[in-house]
DNA sequence: CATGGGATTGACT
DNA sequence: GTCAATCCCATGC
């Protein structure tokens, strides 16, 4: 990504992560869908202020955040706005690119629209653990690419957050239109 | 030190 | 539709 990318509005880079792609070795895909969080609200882990699972979401932005949930999973985020603000956006949802074989494989089926169709499913696809909590998205293992400059920017959709508890007024959640790799269903109103 | 609650998923009624 | 799995960590005593 260009230099200073993730230093902004969580939202903003929520927003602009769409189109992008993850890669991870020979695996990768499209970010069909993302969730912004920020420390100004409850429902994000750094709410709780600076303790030592937070310490990615207050470092530099740029770097993953990768924790457990619910003692199973384990979900992806890109960390954003300046250094000792805490926030991030999560990666919810990709369409399968590249290592579909080898997705296969991780996540023991073979339906394409269900191998990364959720913010756990997507990690397990692509072989990403907390191991690599902390680590740079610029310089790797795990990478976003930017989407290709000149193509027409994608159409995009807004809606509330999925399977918080807190602040679930915001529309936080940011999704590609009309395809089928979101986690759910298409939110009702979209826009660009 | 003990407890409780998840940014989820898959299996099952 | 319901529900359990499973573990990190924040919180409270």
């Amino acid at each position: 990504m260009r230099p200073g990318f993730y230093a902004r509005d969580v939202c903003t880079v929520a927003r602009e992560l769409i189109g992008c792609v993850v890669r991870h070795g020979d695996c990768s895909g499209v970010i069909v869908e993302t969730e912004a969080y920020h420390e100004s609200e409850p429902a994000c882990h750094a709410f709780a202020g600076l303790t030592a699972r937070t310490q990615t979401l207050f470092g530099p932005p740029g770097r993953a955040y990768v924790y457990r949930s619910y003692g199973i999973h384990a979900l992806l985020n890109a960390v954003a706005e300046p250094e000792g603000v805490g926030a991030a956006a999560l990666i919810r949802a990709l369409e399968p690119l590249d290592g579909l074989e080898l997705m296969r494989e991780r996540r023991g089926i073979s339906a394409i629209d269900q191998l990364c169709s959720g913010p756990g499913r997507l990690t397990q696809a692509l072989g990403i653990g907390l191991e690599h909590n902390g680590s740079d998205l610029e310089t790797g293992p795990v990478e976003i690419l930017p989407r290709r400059t000149g193509a027409p920017p994608p159409q995009l959709a807004r809606s509330r957050r999925i399977g918080i508890t807190k602040a679930i007024d915001h529309e936080w959640r940011y999704s590609l239109a009309d395809s089928r790799f979101v986690s759910r269903p298409r939110p009702l109103e979209a826009r660009s």
